[in-house]
Formats: C-alpha cells, structure tokens, sequence
DNA sequence: TCAAACATAAACAAGC
DNA sequence: CGCTTGTTTATGTTTG
C-alpha cells in the first residue's frame, strides 16, 4: 500500500504550506480512515497519538522551514525554488512519517547544518518521546484530555502501532542485514562513519553508524531481537523497502520512520498547521527534557561499555553494577542479577524495540555529527594550508573525500568506502585551489557553484595503475564507490563525455535517449540530483560537441551511441600527445600507444561499468559491461603509470574490481582493430564497434576528423559543490524513482 | 605563457 | 506558449 514509490520530493515551500504534501495519498487515505482528519468532524476522535504527531510535524516543519531559510539556499531563483531545493526525501520515506523526522531527513539536515546539534537534539529527542509514548503508553495519558476518544479505538491503535513497530523493526533489521553483508562484501565494514555526502541522499540507508563496531551493531540487534535475529519475522511482512533498486541501500532506513505514519495516521492535524520555526521545536520540550538525560546517559553509557566489554567480559549494557540499558540504570549486585533483570525488563517486546530503535538513531545521528565535525576540520586545515590532517586521515577514512578530492595535486581522494586505501595522504589538504568556497561542505550543498571552476583532477589521478597485469581501475574511486556516488552529494571525478559514454555503454543497446542519459546522471550519482539544468545542460552539450556521440534516429526517436573509434582516436591523441599525427596518421602511431593505453584502459576501465546501474552492471557478472573502455585512457597514458597512489587500488573490494573480463579486453583490441582499419579507409569512419552501434540508421554522422572533443580525461574533480540553492530543481522528481 | 580540455552559461532553433 | 532537445558561441578555469 504505501509503495507508490513513485517518489517524490517534498518540496519545502509546500511543506511549509501544506505538510500534507508528504503524505501520499494512501496515507491520506488512511488518516481519513482513521477518522482522524482534524477538519472532519471526527475531530473529537483526537488521540494522544495525533497530539504527538502533531508535535512532530511541528518539529519537522520547523526544521524543514529552517533549511529553507538556509542562508544562500533557495532564494536565489524564487523561480523554480519550490521544487528544487526540497529535501530530497522520496516519498516512500516523506510519506512515511511525517511526524518523525527520517534519519534521511535529520541527516540532511545536519548537512546542511541548519539545525544546530541543539537543535538537532531537541528534533531527536522528541522523536524519541512520541516513539517512547507510543510505545509505552499508548492513549490513556491523553485520553483524558481528549474525552471523546473512545478506547476501542485507542487500543486499535495501539494494536497497530504494535504492529507497524513490529513490522519496521523487521524492515529494518533486514536492511540493517543487509547493509553489513554489504559492508563485509566490500570490505567496508571497518569504515568509519558515513560519508558526509551520503547521509543526504534518500536511497541511502543507514550506514552502519560509523562508530558502530559490526560487533556492535550485531548487538544491537540481538537485543532488539531477542537474540533471534528473526524475533518478528513472524509478521509474515515483506519489507520491499531495499530492494534491488535501491541499490542495497533502498530505502534506508527509516528507522522509526513508519511507525508514525502507521497506525497513528493522523499527520493531518499537522498539515494544516503553518511551518513553526523553531518554537515548534520547543513544544515536545518537557518531554524532551528527560529525554535528553537519557540520552546523555546513554552515551555515556555507551563509552562506558565499550570500555568494560573488553575487560570485564562482561555485558556490554552491564557496567559499574547498573544495567545501562537506556534509561533502566538498575542496580544489579552482579552479572547473574543483571542478566535476570536483562532478561525480564528487556526482553523483547515493543518497547525494548522502540528503544533500541531510539538507541540507533541516537547513534546514527553521532556519527553524522562526528562526520561533519571531521569534514569541517578537513575543511578548515585546507583552508589553512594545513598538511598535518593527512596523517590522521587514517583513523577517519572517510568523510573528507569528498571535498578533498579537488586538490588538483592529489588524487581524487579514494573515496570513503574504500577502507583500504590508504588515500588519505592525498586528499586533504590542497585547498581547493582556487575554490574559495568551503569545500569541506561536502554536501556540496554550500558550494556557491563558482561558474567555470573546473574540477577535474589531473587525468593522471584518475587512471588506475596496472598492477601487475592486475585490473586497475581507471575509475578507482567510482567503481569501488559506486554506492558512495550514489549516494553522496559529490560530484563524480568525471567529465561529463566519460559519464555520458558510460551511460550509454552501460544500457542495455548501447544507445539513450537524452532523458535516458539524464536518468542515469540521477540514477547514477547523487550529484546530479540538484542543480538538473546546469548539468542537463552540459550533458546536451558535450553530446552535440563530441564526435564521439552520434546522434542516431530511432524507431521513438533520437537515441545517443557512442562512437568508439572517435572515443578511441581521441585518447590515442591525447596520449601520444601530438593530435596531428594521431589525426592524420591514426593508424600508426597513435595506433600503437593508444593500443597500449587502450588496453590498459579497457583493464582499468572495466570498473567503470561498475559505475553503471546495478542492474545493467548484472548483465556481466561482474559487471562491468564490456565497457569498453573509456576513453579514460586518453586521458593518460602517462597517468597510467604514475598515477594513481597504490592505494586506491588495493583498496578496491574484490566485488568492484572486476578483474578485467577477457570480453572487454576482446573488445577493446577489437575496437582498436577495427578503429585503425576504418581510419585508414575514411578517417572516421566507421560505426562504432559493434557493441556501441546498434544496427541502427544512423542519421547523421559527424565524420569530420576534427578533434575537437571527445575529451578523455575523466577527471573532473568533485568538489564542485553547486550552488546550494541549487535551485534548479530537483527534477529528481521523475528520476528519482529510478533511484529507488 | 599558451594551447587544450573542461565546465558553465546562454542564445537560438526546431518539434511537440 | 512552454518544454525538451540540439546546436553554437562565449567565457573562465585548470593542466601540461
């Protein structure tokens, strides 16, 4: 029911209007249902519930009304404001709890760091306490202040609730499952927190909270589970939620995010209700209040534990003769006492799973703080010139890639996923040189975009290194951080004609419409999900520049396929250097470098593919496409060597690398092949190889020899961080739903 | 310093 | 008329 998935944004200035407009219409249907709508004249029926969605909302419209009043944000182009710089929070997610903020929403919050942590907290902990009283004492408290609610209808509620919680706990156990297998398949599990970008983006799932040992997590959910880790499988529930789509990250968790909208449904009361600034806020405070103590002590306690466990080998909730569950603090004489009262009071049931869930966003939103602190730091030592982060960057992978990644010296920083690598020398501190902007941003949101900036990194950066024969990556930091791009709000080190020929390459005949290459810009990288006409806007014109595009008639219409040749030709140029004599005498010279590279490339560059959706990655096992490579190459032959840092490669997770299948390197001596001989006979030429040119009329063919484009280097350096306003819209409406 | 490669903007035109 | 798709031109940045 709730899996119109057609997502949507929530557009902030409808938020703040009408905080309906996160609700689908299946949830309004069911506060209708409820009877709840604070406008019908059911109204009397109000329950405690709805009182403390309405708080809720209150709270979230706040704090959506302070991003929108985000200084530089939005207001630039009062245009088509609305719609860009909504939350990206895909209505599965928006719809879902308007009254509990989303650890999405919070997290994107954070980057944008409108709230303060004050006031991130006040929006936590009041989550905390409707979730609590949800739990806990479903309608009685109220039920006086509300005499006509009718009991019957409090316990339906409650039942509900009951379920819902139980059917979110399961959801998000599963992602939660999920997103460890992932991590381990990727070797990940050991990063840190969450790359600062990735917290933004609505697909993404909770990360594992950076601090969060897999021990730990493990933990949590024993506990929440009662050690099964099926506790309510029973629900017989199906949790869509991450699907395939999401790209394992689907919908992320929402921890509480459903409960909310479940049964108590009542998001009405709230809709009509202007946005409330920061006042709103305060409303949930007495509550709040205790909950505050609670969760200071839980941190606390969390510490404490951490240190216990390894010496005492006692529990981890067991520390100094008090059970730290979260606000239990029992005494008990010894282990044995504890763990009857573990036993008994924590044993799992509704609320011992609120809590947990409480416990989990506690953690997740530390560490999202602890990953902007780290980002701001990174930012700050850039800013100064600093090189002593570097050092450190290896207790803190992460975060700062993003940002970092810019410094025109360095390679691209190994983006945060890749645990391994010891990148970190590289990234941080070259400012962004001439970025005035803070790039620590990353979310890249408070980049003012700075007009021409480029951001690329050297070519050389960005080709892998062969090692050995081994498959390098060209794209070191996409294919390994293929979800991290997704995710997080940094622009991908690539040019716009190596995304658009991967885009291309990645589909299924090797040929797009323009839209189906803006889909898979959004699909593909949480970038572009903002400033669309920017971005649109250099796709279309480095199709229309490029040669190696073609523009080729389709039964539908006007599809894009990459002419490798002229992809090809261009590296080749780019790598020896000297355009004319590749131009002119393409196959001999340039033929033999640019083979050499080639080859390499087609090694390195089977990681692109990676960057391809997933699914279209399936279609080869590993992925990679026979992608043939990119023109990645051009960029460097020279890059190639020297280089990305070792690194970056080793850090790759097994899974990404794809070793280099035959078919690619097949293709790619093919593509050669094929190249020279066609360029002998017209220059030009020739279709693309097979692969990329589908028997297809081709309608117009650029054939001129110019070299103009086909630009090869792929590096474009992240940073960028578009304007924050990034007015344009998100038209990730519509793409978003690839995205899921 | 310069050329090339890129990014970004924007003007325009053609189609729908 | 508005939007999308394409093409072009201009300008600025970065890199080798």
């Amino acid at each position: 029911m709730m899996q119109e998935s057609a997502t949507e944004t929530i557009s902030n200035s409808s938020m703040s209007q009408n905080g309906m407009s996160t609700l689908s219409s299946s949830q309004l249907e069911a506060g209708s249902r409820d009877g709840r709508s604070s406008a019908g004249d059911t109204s009397s029926e109000v329950s405690t519930v709805e009182l403390l969605h309405l708080q809720q909302q209150q709270a979230l419209q706040a704090a959506r009304q302070l991003l929108l009043q985000q200084p530089g944000s939005g207001l630039k182009s009062p245009k088509s404001q609305d719609k860009q710089r909504p939350l990206q929070v895909p209505v599965s997610v928006a719809m879902m709890s308007p009254q509990v903020i989303t650890p999405q929403q919070m997290q994107q919050i954070l980057q944008q760091q409108v709230l303060s942590p004050q006031q991130l907290q006040a929006l936590l902990q009041q989550q905390q306490a409707v979730m609590l009283q949800q739990v806990r004492k479903p309608p009685a408290r109220v039920v006086d202040l509300l005499p006509t609610s009718s009991q019957q209808q409090q316990q339906q509620l409650a039942a509900q609730q009951l379920v819902f919680q139980q059917q979110l706990l399961q959801m998000q156990q599963l992602q939660q499952q999920q997103h460890l297998l992932n991590m381990q398949r990727q070797g990940l599990l050991s990063l840190p927190g969450p790359a600062p970008g990735q917290a933004a983006l609505p697909g993404q799932t909770l990360q594992p909270p950076a601090g969060l040992s897999p021990a730990e997590l493990q933990q949590l959910w024993k506990d929440v589970t009662g050690g099964n880790g099926h506790g309510m499988e029973d629900n017989g529930i199906k949790h869509n939620s991450s699907g395939s789509t999401g790209g394992g990250n689907g919908g992320g968790l929402d921890l509480s995010t459903n409960n909310s909208s479940s049964t108590t449904s009542s998001s009405n009361p709230a809709k009509a209700s202007p946005p409330l600034s920061h006042h709103s806020i305060a409303n949930g405070q007495s509550p709040i209040l205790n909950h505050r103590r609670e969760r200071e002590r839980e941190r606390e306690r969390e510490r404490e534990s951490s240190l216990h466990e390894e010496s005492g080998g006692t529990h981890p909730l067991y520390g100094h003769g008090v059970c730290k569950w979260p606000g239990c603090e029992k005494l008990c004489e010894d282990f044995g006492q504890f763990l009857k009262h573990l036993n008994s009071e924590h044993a799992l049931d509704d609320r011992s799973t609120a809590q947990c869930r409480v416990q989990m966003q506690v953690v997740q939103q530390l560490e999202i703080q602890l990953s902007k602190e780290r980002e701001r730091l990174q930012a700050m030592m850039a800013h100064l010139h600093m090189r002593p982060s570097e050092p450190k960057s290896s207790p803190k992978p992460l975060n700062l890639v993003s940002s970092v990644t810019m410094s025109k010296n360095l390679p691209p920083a190994s983006p945060p996923n890749l645990p391994q690598t010891p990148t970190t020398p590289t990234a941080p501190i070259t400012p962004m040189a001439a970025m005035p902007q803070v790039p620590s941003v990353l979310g890249g949101a408070n980049v003012p975009s700075m007009g021409a900036m480029r951001r690329r990194h050297s070519d050389k950066y960005s080709m892998p290194l062969s090692s050995g024969g081994d498959t390098v990556f060209i794209f070191p930091e996409i294919a390994p951080n293929y979800e991290f791009y997704k995710n997080a709000d940094v622009r991908p080190p690539f040019t716009y004609a190596t995304l658009i020929r991967q885009a291309i390459i990645d589909s299924a005949e090797h040929q797009l419409t323009l839209n189906e290459i803006y889909s898979w810009f959004t699909r593909t990288f949480a970038y572009f999900r903002r400033n669309a006409a920017t971005w649109k806007n250099a796709v279309r014109h480095n199709l229309s520049l490029h040669k190696c595009f073609v523009r080729v008639e389709n039964v539908k219409g006007a599809v894009w396929t990459v002419d490798e040749v002229e992809y090809q030709k261009r590296r080749s140029q780019k790598i020896t250097g000297s355009p004319s004599l590749v131009k002119n005498l393409p196959s001999s010279l340039g033929y033999g470098t640019a083979l050499n590279a080639s080859l390499q490339a087609a090694l390195a560059e089977t990681s692109l593919p990676l960057l391809g959706t997933p699914g279209l990655m399936n279609s080869g096992s590993t992925g990679p496409m026979g992608g043939s490579c990119h023109g990645l190459l051009g960029g460097d032959a020279s890059g190639l060597l020297g280089g990305s840092p070792p690194g970056l490669l080793g850090g790759s997770p097994p899974g990404m690398l794809s070793g280099s299948p035959p078919m690619l390197m097949q293709s790619a001596h093919e593509e050669l092949n094929g190249s020279l001989d066609h360029l002998d006979t017209n220059g030009h030429g020739i279709l693309p190889p097979l692969e990329y040119l589908p028997p297809i009329h081709v309608k117009e063919e650029p054939l001129n020899m110019d070299d103009d484009d086909c630009p090869m280097s792929l590096v474009t350096t992240a940073n960028h961080s578009p304007e924050l306003d990034d007015d344009r819209e998100l038209e990730e409406g519509n793409l978003s739903e690839d995205l899921e």
